[in-house]
DNA sequence: AACCCCTGTTGATCATCATCAAACCTGATT
DNA sequence: AATCAGGTTTGATGATGATCAACAGGGGTT
């Protein structure tokens, strides 16, 4: 079902075309929490001659789940969503992307993405051709090192997340949410108080196991409740304590 | 929480000891199942002399969460689990580990390990040291790719079991849970239609997000319908084809 | 400005699974 | 053989969140 048969279609380039250009990852400022944190600048040059970009509309796919892999993508700017179809056409929401953040490492196991990679506004993504990034990590052990941490930080995330699947109630859930967004918005530099969700109710439903009516009467409770502001897709986290007190539910004794 | 100051005390070594001994995957007869599958045999050798084994009682652990990072491991024989302590200390099971399969790869993220591994039978695992792995897998490129899709595998193994918790009723997931079962047993040559489970109702709940009344009531339910043969830890799959059958709830029109 | 569609909110009811509780089975120990 | 503990089964009840339904609000298009 995975496979649909149209994954030519989808096929991504990695020939500097129009849609493409060579990029600078000595130059780019999101270098610090990508893959290439830490690297000397003579290892970024390297890095730089394989890694190319590409803009990527709001509702464009990156790739789709049968698509034949050949690289990952290290988001530069905006905000993707990664999910599966399963067999009978429900979507389920597997994750969330935004700067800094590595797409695609799904499809290394098969050279297969099992996933669909969505943007949630118009952003732009690093190439990075998997052949290229295998060859250069045997040169520079600190790529290679890199690399591996992302790959595992992936694994622990998931993890994570199967935790919150599988032993959170709802507001928990949300809550969790709520606060990993703000921790992440912070490392990026924006606010980590006020932010917009680039997602719908129903997305963040798929995402944390919930329906979206779940999702909005939730959100609604937290407004309540005075722990957060609600306007639509504009969030603003007021007790910040308050969510996390949500999370060890009664332990507190 | 994770972090409980008591690492030192469950530190792994890697000198060989009358704990351990020194291994040979080029003798190995889980080798094409495990990250040495398709090397050659120079590179078997290779792998060989940063290879280890240590067995493991049942009960016993592998290593625990915020133990120090230093080895990945390769199940020889045996069964595992592993399991994180959420920040009340309730426990989750995020997964169950048989021969040939991977163990410890979340620990490359951050040098730690964040969950438990225990084995549920007497095991013996190869302890492969991931400082010699990483350096090996620069000179050896079918190890690095073989590595990789490992890493790869478990991040897909993952977003399996997250669209399970996220969108599966209960008997969605028990039958998911033991075809997975089924199917690895029989990669494994072992039966595919009867084998013994060697963790308990209250782990297979909290690996898929059930309580262990609920796992005992669905195996009975299964059993009464004649999908399945329940004695205790003892399981017959009489009906694979109907077990399938739950999983593509009613979109066969 | 008027319209429409998508998204979100809120209410009422229902199904699923959790919880509480009791009894049973099995294997290990004495 | 008797005892005991851990694991399992089964029943009764209840809470959480899903489902069904109606409506409201915004953003974009014409």
């Amino acid at each position: 079902m995975i496979n649909r048969g149209c994954a030519v279609e989808h096929k991504t380039f990695f020939s500097i075309t129009p849609a493409t250009m060579r990029a600078a990852c000595s130059q780019c400022n999101m270098r610090e929490l990508c893959i290439a944190v830490g690297l000397e600048d003579q290892d970024l040059h390297k890095l730089d001659q394989i890694v190319a970009r590409r803009k990527i509309k709001r509702g464009e796919h990156l790739y789709r789940a049968g698509d034949t892999f050949s690289s990952i993508y290290a988001v530069r700017t905006g905000f993707f969503k990664t999910d599966l179809i399963g067999d009978e056409g429900q979507e389920q929401v597997t994750g969330f992307q935004m700067a800094g953040e590595i797409l695609g490492m799904d499809g290394i196991s098969t050279d297969i993405h099992v996933c669909n990679a969505t943007a949630l506004e118009d952003s732009e993504v690093c190439i990075i051709p998997y052949e290229n990034l295998e060859t250069l990590s045997r040169e520079v052990p600190s790529l290679q090192r890199q690399f591996h941490k992302f790959m595992s930080r992936e694994i622990v995330r998931d993890q994570g997340l199967m935790v919150l699947l599988g032993s959170m109630k709802a507001e928990e859930r949300i809550a969790a949410f709520l606060l990993n967004l703000s921790t992440r918005m912070k490392a990026r530099g924006y606010s980590s108080s006020e932010f917009h969700l680039r997602m719908t109710r129903e997305e963040i439903g798929s995402y944390l196991g919930l329906k979206l009516e779940t999702v909005s009467r939730t959100l609604s409770k937290f407004d309540a409740e005075g722990l957060i502001g609600v306007q639509h897709k504009h969030i603003r986290i007021l007790n910040s304590q308050g969510l996390h007190d949500l999370l060890d539910h009664g332990t507190s004794s």
